[in-house]
Formats: C-alpha cells, structure tokens, sequence
DNA sequence: ATAACATCCGTACCATGGTACGGAGTCAAG
DNA sequence: CTTGACTCCGTACCATGGTACGGATGTTAT
C-alpha cells in the first residue's frame, strides 16, 4: 500500500505542497493522523491513494467550475445517500457549462474575425473593437 | 448625438458605476472633461457613443478570458498600426480558448455520467469521484 | 432657492484561490 | 549524533476583479 507525505500526494496531484494545505484549511482534504512523534508533539502525516483519488478529483472538478465550496459538497455528497442532491448539481452545471461553451466559441468567431481582419496585408489600424461588434 | 453621464454609461454597458470607475482608474476608460463646474472645480464628465462601444468591448473580451491588462493592450492596439501584434494576440487567446473548450465539454461528459449514475434508482451513495476518473 | 438626487474621488473593503515566511519539530544518511 | 531535507502550523501576503463608503460638489424639479 502505497503512502506517502505530503510533498508526494502535491507531485501526484500537480498541485503544490501550500495548495494542499489550503484544501486542508478549506476541508476539502483530511489530515491524517501523525504518525512517529515524541509524546504529545510532532510526527508527519502519511497519505494514500484515496488521498491523491480525492485530490485529482478536486482539480477536475474546478475545471468544470465548482467552486472549492461546491467541491467540499460534492466531496461530501460521495459518501452520502443523497443521489438527488448529487443529480441536482451535475444538471445545474451542466447547464451553465453549456452556456460557458457557447459563449466561448462566440469570442473564438470574434478573434477569428479579428485575426482575418488584421492578418491581411494592407495598412492601418486594426479595428479590434469592431470585430466584436456583432456579438 | 447621445451624450449620458456615468451612470448611463454603466447602465449601457451593463455594468455598476462603480466599475466603470474602475476600469477609469485601470486605464480601460477614458475620462472626458468635465463640464459645468464653476472655476477650477467640480463639473460632470459626459460620456458618448465611442465610450460604450469601449465599454462593451471589454466586457465580450473578457469572455474571451483575456485579463483587464490584456484588454488595455488591445485598447491600445485599436488605435495603433501594429497589425501584427493584434494577430499574435488574437491568435494565441483562440489557442487558448480551443483548449478551454475542450476542457469544458470533457467536464461536461463527466457530469453526464455523474448523472447518469445519481439518477438511476437503485440505492447507496452516488460515486462522484469515480464519475470524474476516466478523464 | 431649496430639496432630492447624481456625480466625483479617494480610500477601504471584499471574495476567490492561492503563495510565501519562519520557527519548531522530525527523519534518514553519513 | 550532526547535518540537511522535509514537515507542521500559524500568520501574512498576493493578484484579480470588483464593491462600498462618505463627504464635497453639481444638477434638476418643484
């Protein structure tokens, strides 16, 4: 069984070491017990796979556009019966992404406007703010 | 022609007074001279036509995911000759918004199987990690 | 001409998502 | 048994993109 500490679950999640620590302080990650430690001080905290599962999902999960207190419910939500709760929020975003795609690919048609626009070889200022205009 | 005082302009442009004095102060938006005002002080600044149009812009090229600094380059570069420098930047943003897309439809297909999953109904907890592993 | 409302501007504050610092403790190698 | 690297934790700081406050001044309707 794989552990390790905190600088290896940060390389395996491609985050950095304080990243973890914030998502700790945010309670989107455990902190393990510490393990070794002289009577009631020290010793370092060792973490698994489930650890680095929780952590990539994290990341992915921002790409989709949780926010960290979207993602801390959802991690919550793993674990509990509340499939509609979970439905709910995957539907929710779904929606919202699909609007975020569209509007994506609408400033992608802009640029492309505007690139054409000043890509060709004549002369004169490129009219940037014009070729956003049919938005 | 229309002229309209500040609060127009935000209503224009769909956005709150106080950004629009905002972007003023992040060198987005100009700040016309104030008229009236008796001797050296006060007066109303007005605001015409070219200003919202200014104002538009930068809010679609904010969802084009460039920065306030990158719009103000822009901003700069309308006016300019620098026809090249207006493609490299256009060009680079559609890179980067092809794999924003990308990113977001592959979010999208997760959240699907998520929801496809939470809203079957058979029992336990819905598996949403999982639903993001495949990525 | 006075009340009611807007503008102007400086400054302060906010949320989000981190990143950095520094002292004390821990651990493995030589 | 010391040196060097890493960990722990609290606290401070940062960038981005705003939002709010408040006093002085300006404008407008009655």
């Amino acid at each position: 069984m794989k552990e390790t500490t905190i600088a290896g679950l940060a390389r395996e999640g491609g985050v950095g070491v304080e990243t973890v620590r914030y998502y700790q302080r945010r309670g989107l990650l455990g902190t393990p017990q510490r393990t070794g430690g002289v009577g009631l001080a020290g010793g370092i905290r060792r973490y698994g796979e489930d650890d680095i599962r929780r952590l990539r999902f994290i990341r992915t999960a921002q790409t989709a556009g949780f926010t960290l207190d979207e993602i801390r419910e959802l991690l919550a939500l793993d674990a509990s019966e509340d499939r509609h709760r979970a439905n709910v929020l995957a539907r929710e975003r779904i929606v919202a992404l699909d609007a975020k795609i569209a509007e994506l690919s609408a400033a992608r048609a802009s640029l492309l406007r505007l690139a054409d626009a000043c890509g060709s070889t004549s002369k004169g200022p490129c009219p940037i703010i014009a070729a956003f205009e049919q938005e």
